[in-house]
DNA sequence: GATCGCGGAGAACGCTCGTTCTCCGGTGCG
DNA sequence: CGCACCGGAGAACGAGCGTTCTCCGCGATC
């Protein structure tokens, strides 16, 4: 089977993506990439000269694709309060997803973030993004300290997903939600 | 060098311990243990039959060492929501650690909890130790639904855990008291 | 003092895995 | 039609690792 370039590429980044974020990084060998994607070893070297290379091409498709599913949520609010809200209905539809396992930026750094730099830089930077977006959204609605309710937020909604992960439940998104509602409440009020 | 049986198992877990926390478990070959802990591989397999044995230690060893550090903050305090409030303490005090690397069994879920029902079994059972302690904590304080107070406590731990994994900065603690102090004026005017 | 057995050091074994190499068939071009 | 090249299949290679085995010295026992 002959495939171009492109198509290749994309069914090695489809591959390695389901089976990195359901196994974990390390437990997921090059040939298991290879019988999945359907793409030959040589090939697959071609297109990504190494492991490493396509750990990082397979985090930064998480990034985008996470960004733009957040977004989507966001954007389909106009309120900002909601906009705000949003955010944990789009963790909610996340983790009821059935192969839902955490997000796979702290998942990769408790397996690599110590071995390798490369790994801890990309999960910052990851977050750091989160955190940017939920700045603007708390700009939007008016907050006197952004960046403080902000800070808030984000730690409800990594509490949601590492304990939606661990539970198997999607309640914890439901929950931050109600907490999240608290907070913006407390904070109009001041 | 002669050891007796307890002090070796020691200075294995020691080493286990210190060794699988920084650069998580998959990473860590027994020959490193052996190395760290001084005990040859021969007695290194009496005491543990397996890595998988050793990893189930680690972990059980860490959930007690995390669970008494936790009470030992708490108890420092008498006033109910200051007992609640000294979670966030501890959160901060040890996420201050330059050896700080996040939460062990969140890590280890990463890492294995989709190919290791062991491990991931441990993870769930440690988060709910800890959800059970909150869950007391918020009765103590009279919560009227003492089960969500919690939920919502345990969004805000979690999520300064990891960001202060991901971050390098015990701040995420500081952020998380804030934000469970207002979620705990917000319950307790209802 | 001879013998037995436990423990230490580390070599050995078998397996996995990342990466490269070999062989070979097919395809496009002169 | 012949030839050069690209890509596929999978063997091969070298390293790392979990686990076991071998060899040897030492202390205890009769």
């Amino acid at each position: 089977m002959v495939l171009d370039t492109a198509t290749a590429q994309q069914q090695v980044l489809d591959a390695a993506d389901a089976l990195f974020y359901e196994r974990g990084v390390q437990s997921v060998g090059m040939d298991a990439i290879r019988a999945a994607s359907g793409v030959s070893l040589k090939r697959l070297y071609q297109l990504f000269p190494s492991k490493d290379a396509l750990i990082e091409a397979y985090l930064d498709r998480r990034d985008a694709l996470w960004q733009s599913m957040l977004a989507e949520h966001v954007e389909a609010q106009t309120d900002p309060r909601e906009r705000i809200l949003a955010v944990f209905d789009f963790l909610y539809a996340w983790s009821s997803q059935r192969d839902y396992r955490g997000c796979a930026f702290i998942n990769a750094f408790g397996e690599l973030g110590a071995v390798s730099p490369q790994v801890a830089e990309m999960a910052s930077r990851h977050k750091e993004g989160f955190r940017q977006a939920l700045t603007q959204l708390a700009r939007e609605a008016g907050a006197d300290d952004a960046d403080r309710l902000a800070d808030h937020l984000i730690l409800l909604s990594e509490g949601a997903i590492t304990r939606a992960a661990i539970s198997g439940s999607a309640d914890p998104a439901l929950r931050a939600r109600e907490a999240a509602t608290m907070i913006l409440d407390a904070s109009a009020k001041r």
